[in-house]
DNA sequence: GAACTGTAGATTGTCAACAATACGCGATCA
DNA sequence: TGATCGCGTATTGTTGACAATCTACAGTTC
């Protein structure tokens, strides 16, 4: 028998990665501040769960490294420094450097579906910058890169992208209002979507690479890359 | 006061880790078939500890992905497709495409240091391959390019690089003692190191891609990847 | 004979109590 | 006065037992 219409397997996924998924996103909205210790009994309280479940959640985002654990000690958020900055942009260009290529061997009409999809961002993210809502920015801005890699169709990539989307919302939020060049910030994405409608190969690696880069120094120009300033 | 030489931290790192290390070493030998379920009471008592622990160390395997978690219902080894190869392999060569144009932006003593770590391995695995020790020329393989990439010194590309390395020993032992045209394996790691030593950026990036690619010829011409044939 | 239903077994998911460890504060001694 | 030692507290690490869920098999009905 066919799964009706509407009707799915209820919670398949496994308990503690809701949880994780939960805990995510209250910490890359910056409901802790990095470096503060994260209490388990507490939070299993909060989340009405036991310490068991909770404990399997906060490991995974250790794994993934928003979490930094000690043993003994306890787990406590992770504190950026410009050097995590540096990395994590490495990565992320390696990554969508990888994408590109991908993307630009595969089907046109694959690609088209991925184009529609991040059009529908840019939009969204223009809406916001008008509204000033950095914190819907910073969701989109990953939004949008993150489509960009889910184009591909590599799970695994994906994955490991997903980790770099969280730390670099971290990254983010230490900006804060202080998203800079906000206009630049829709063109550059825009410049992406078209170099990737064009297929022009070359320009689009160029312009992942700018992106990077700029995004780098804006968040290392800060004197305090780490803290939160709410 | 400074920690004495020779004396460290007894067990830093938390024990799920640990015995998540050491599971990963079991699989990636395969002690276990792809598909087997993986009990954790059974689990619990050989490595003598408790289901707890044991189950955030699956845990932490099933997000690294050599571990496949359905709920209720228990984890399970991965069972690697064609695809899964091509994914791992076109995400491992974005990784060190990435790592070797660190490497080369670097310093020329970082490089020289890779190098002598890389020429040593390389010796082991002339020696191995002379002995037939296709287990050992498999971590060899796999310790050569995770050496490439810990030469970036980049911990987020270092720990992702380390997972892709699993899931290949994974890739490689169903290979089993079919490693194909095993004089080439030494040669093209030699070539590598050699672009490397020389600075030869473009030769270089053109070694590993030839290099994954003709990987993934060798394991998806293989009737079944996913079997195990010992 | 085929399909459905109910039960049995096993395995995972969850929980609460216990043990071990590390940190902070106060007392002690040089 | 300064450093060191010891104790108390809080938090994590671990354990075993209990509950929930799924698969497989047997029995029943059409």
């Amino acid at each position: 028998m066919a799964a009706p219409e509407g009707m799915f397997v209820l919670e398949g996924r496994p308990t503690a990665q809701l949880i994780a998924d939960q805990l995510r996103e209250l910490i890359v909205q910056g409901a802790f501040s990095p470096g503060q210790q994260v209490n388990e009994s507490a939070l299993a309280s909060q989340l009405s769960t036991s310490r068991g479940p909770l404990r399997e959640a906060l490991q995974r985002l250790c794994q993934e490294g928003i979490l930094v654990s000690k043993r003994n000690r306890g787990v406590f958020v992770l504190e950026l420094s410009a050097d995590d900055v540096k990395e994590i942009y490495a990565v992320r260009e390696a990554v969508e450097l990888a994408a590109a290529t991908t993307l630009l061997d595969s089907d046109a009409e694959e690609v088209a579906d991925t184009c529609r999809e991040l059009k529908g961002i840019i939009r969204s993210m223009a809406k916001q910058v008008a509204a000033s809502d950095w914190q819907a920015i910073a969701r989109l801005d990953m939004q949008f890169h993150t489509s960009f890699v889910s184009g591909t169709g590599n799970t695994r990539l994906i994955r490991i992208y997903e980790t770099l989307a969280a730390e670099s919302r971290m990254c983010i939020l230490s900006l804060e209002v202080a998203y800079p060049r906000i206009d630049a910030l829709v063109q550059e994405h825009q410049m992406i979507l078209d170099l990737l409608e064009t297929r022009d190969r070359m320009g689009l690696q160029g312009a992942i690479k700018r992106h990077m880069q700029k995004a780098v120094e804006d968040l290392t120009s800060k004197p305090e890359v780490t803290g939160i300033s709410v």
